[in-house]
RNA sequence: CGGGGCGUAGCGCAGUUUGGUAGCGCGCACGGUUCGGGACCGUGAGGUCGGAGGUUCAAAUCCUCUCGCCCCGACCA
């Protein structure tokens, strides 16, 4: 065992394992007032520290993110999107929360904490115990009374305002808590990417009108702008479906990483950035299209040709220059009453791919679904793989036909004859058929900008957080109402704001790691720093013991690894779990009364005088900001 | 919900085809040697083979049912 270094009082433990006695501890806890910015309480040592790292990885795990959660002992899943919070985790997740916290407190925010249990009767009377269908964790209580586990809490906050808020004078209001969600969502996976418990701060805002809610929502924005930039993540701000929630505008802060789930397109040359499923590109040359020296339509034979790709591989053996360019995709949809549903054809170039939501917006539909092989023939009395506008005789189809524009724009295409084992050679729209024209497709990197025609490129995102405008969706539903000036009874406008704390934990990861471990951005990081003590040599051991110390009195969050381990172990512990500054010292530089800084970042150590250490240490942490 | 895969020691896996003493690596405990990038030697502890039922003299292994987890898709603030 070590020798207890005579400064050792602020320990949580002392270094035989024991707690120090009160007596020898003069300053309480959390009182130091030298704690740098943005640090939270607490030095510790390896060798007493619950972080149980791993070296094999985990056979369930497959991304990056989870992969190192799971190695470096921040987390352990209990059950399918289900997992603990370790003390590391913990750590971050409070350090990410209190930036949050602290952001939205700066801008008038107030926070209140709502139940995680709910009785039903409150998303009955909006309509979502039934629109939310499985994802609701739904219990009963011993008298067989209706409960879920809260998914989101517009219902709830909303009921609170209505209790109290009766004047105009009252509002406006702003509101948010820090807890955890549940979903049952149909797949889970990604470890803290997509969890079925999971930690969110959401906020909601009440207003008097549309304007002052834009004005609410306008000041959310900006101040998710500061914790975004203060978390240390590189993300883009996007235009956004509004999805199930309800309301008009929105806005996702997508976290960047390669392993996102949403694909999202921003412009090169100016700040339009949007998310692909609303995403808009500026419209194909579609005016005066000239088909009138384009061929008579013909019949061709096209045995087996049943995708875009098989479709151009034949027509290449005659025209070697034939392109997906210059063939016409024709996708059959069901939308409205599941029992009896109406269908739509939809027309896209082949090297385009259908936006389902463009197309139900076009259709006027919260949602559309592709029409099953069974659906089809009974329609066109054809497979799928050679669907087409132009019907045979048997066909019983009579739904709305829709045409991308960059359809309309072809003056000589291939599409399915809609009849099996056929395709039209030489079509037109306006000529051979007709279609309604409007934006279908999905927009992908290299389209033009809508705003500025500038190029659009390609990211993949991580959703971490999320910004509504809702208006009176809850609050009329709920009767939500205040009295104006004039005594009239007005529906409160309401917007609501998230962010997934627990997600962040993971998405910062996804951004920030190397093949040895993680690599927090300072700011979120579980410690600021970590001290290793290298070999078993006693002088070696009790100066790297004053370093810790002075760092710690320093306000540095430090960890001490005074496990008696190999030197490889502790730095591959200490990349592992990603610690920014890494303080080593082993015989060699002490010798030379030098210890060695090497940021995780960085590829090489310096070495400093063993005095100079602590200065380095928290210019480097002020430097990265918080 | 559709498709695929996997459940054997704390973790990662072999053993299942062809039924017959449950194994390997890591980790853990003890002793020794080592000590700047996951050391080495020796000794040892640790397993209802996911669960239930069945076939059999005998089941990790064959059959039936069931539970759980992962991946792809559908879905998703």
């Amino acid at each position: 065992m070590r020798v207890a270094s005579s400064i050792s009082f602020m320990d949580c433990t002392s270094p035989t394992g024991r707690r120090p006695s009160r007596a020898g501890a003069p300053a309480p806890r959390g009182a130091s007032p030298f704690r740098l910015a943005g640090a939270i309480e607490g030095a510790m040592r390896f060798s007493q520290a619950f972080i149980p790292t791993v070296k094999e990885v985990p056979k369930d795990a497959v991304d990056a993110s989870h992969i190192l959660l799971l190695r470096g002992g921040y987390i352990r899943m209990i059950g399918s999107g289900i997992y603990e919070m370790l003390p590391l985790g913990q750590r971050v997740l409070k350090k990410i929360s209190s930036i949050i916290r602290d952001e939205m407190d700066a801008s008038g925010a107030q926070e209140v904490l709502m139940p995680a249990i709910l009785p039903a009767s409150y998303f009955q009377e909006t309509g979502r115990w039934d629109v939310y269908g499985d994802v609701l964790m739904r219990l009963k209580d011993r008298r067989g009374g209706d409960y879920h586990l809260g998914p989101t809490h517009e219902e709830i906050i909303t009921d609170m305002i209505r209790r109290e808020v009766k004047s105009y004078r009252q509002l406006p209001q702003l509101l948010y808590q820090v807890q955890m969600k549940y979903r049952d969502e149909p797949r889970p996976r990604a470890g803290l990417l997509r969890c079925r418990e999971f930690l969110m701060k959401d906020c909601y805002s009440f207003d008097v009108d549309i304007d002052a809610a834009r004005n609410s929502y306008e000041k959310m924005r900006e101040t998710y702008v500061r914790i975004f930039d203060r978390l240390g993540l590189g993300y883009r701000v996007v235009e956004a479906d509004s999805g199930s929630i309800g309301g008009d505008t929105s806005a996702e802060f997508q976290v960047l990483a390669q392993s996102g789930e949403d694909a999202i397109v921003a412009c090169t040359r100016c700040d339009y950035a949007a998310n692909v499923e609303i995403a808009e590109s500026k419209q194909d040359e579609t005016g005066d299209v000239d088909h009138s020296k384009t061929p008579e339509r013909e019949l061709v034979e096209t045995p087996g040709a049943k995708t875009i790709e098989q479709v151009v591989a034949f027509f290449q053996k005659r025209d070697a220059d034939f392109s997906a360019k210059r063939t016409i995709k024709s996708l059959m949809v069901a939308y409205g009453d599941e029992q009896a549903p109406s269908f739509a054809m939809a027309l896209v170039r082949g090297d385009h791919e259908l936006n389902e939501i463009k197309l139900a917006r076009a259709l006027g539909v919260d949602e559309v679904r592709l029409a099953s092989d069974e659906e089809v023939g009974r329609l066109l009395r054809c497979k799928t793989g050679y669907v087409g506008p132009i019907l045979q005789e048997a066909a019983t189809f009579d739904g709305k036909v829709f045409a991308d524009p960059a359809v309309a724009a072809l003056a000589d295409a291939v599409c399915g004859a809609a009849k099996t084992q056929y395709h039209y050679e030489h079509v037109a729209l306006g000529r051979d058929f007709e279609a309604e024209v409007t934006p279908l497709r999905q927009v992908a990197a290299g389209d033009l900008c809508v705003k500025c025609g500038g190029a659009l490129e390609s990211y993949r995102g991580i959703e971490g957080g999320h910004i509504f405008i809702l208006g009176t969706h809850y609050s009329s539903k709920m009767n939500a109402t205040y009295l104006d000036e004039k005594g009239e009874s007005v529906p409160i406008v309401m917007g609501c704001y998230g962010i997934g704390v627990s997600r962040l934990m993971a998405a910062a990861i996804e951004q920030h790691h190397d093949d040895d471990g993680i690599r927090w951005p300072m700011p979120i990081a579980p410690f600021q720093a970590v001290v290793l003590a290298l070999g078993n040599d006693d002088e070696v051991q009790k100066e790297a013991e004053q370093i810790y110390e002075r760092l710690r009195a320093a306000g540095v969050e430090v960890l001490f690894d005074d496990r008696e381990e190999r030197p490889g172990v502790k730095f591959k512990d200490a990349d592992l779990i990603g610690i920014p500054i890494r303080v080593t010292l082993g015989k060699r530089s002490l010798d030379q009364g030098r210890a060695e800084v090497k940021l995780r970042d960085q590829k090489e150590p310096e070495l400093f005088p063993i005095g100079d250490i602590v200065a380095q240490v928290t210019r480097v942490i002020t430097e990265a900001g918080s």
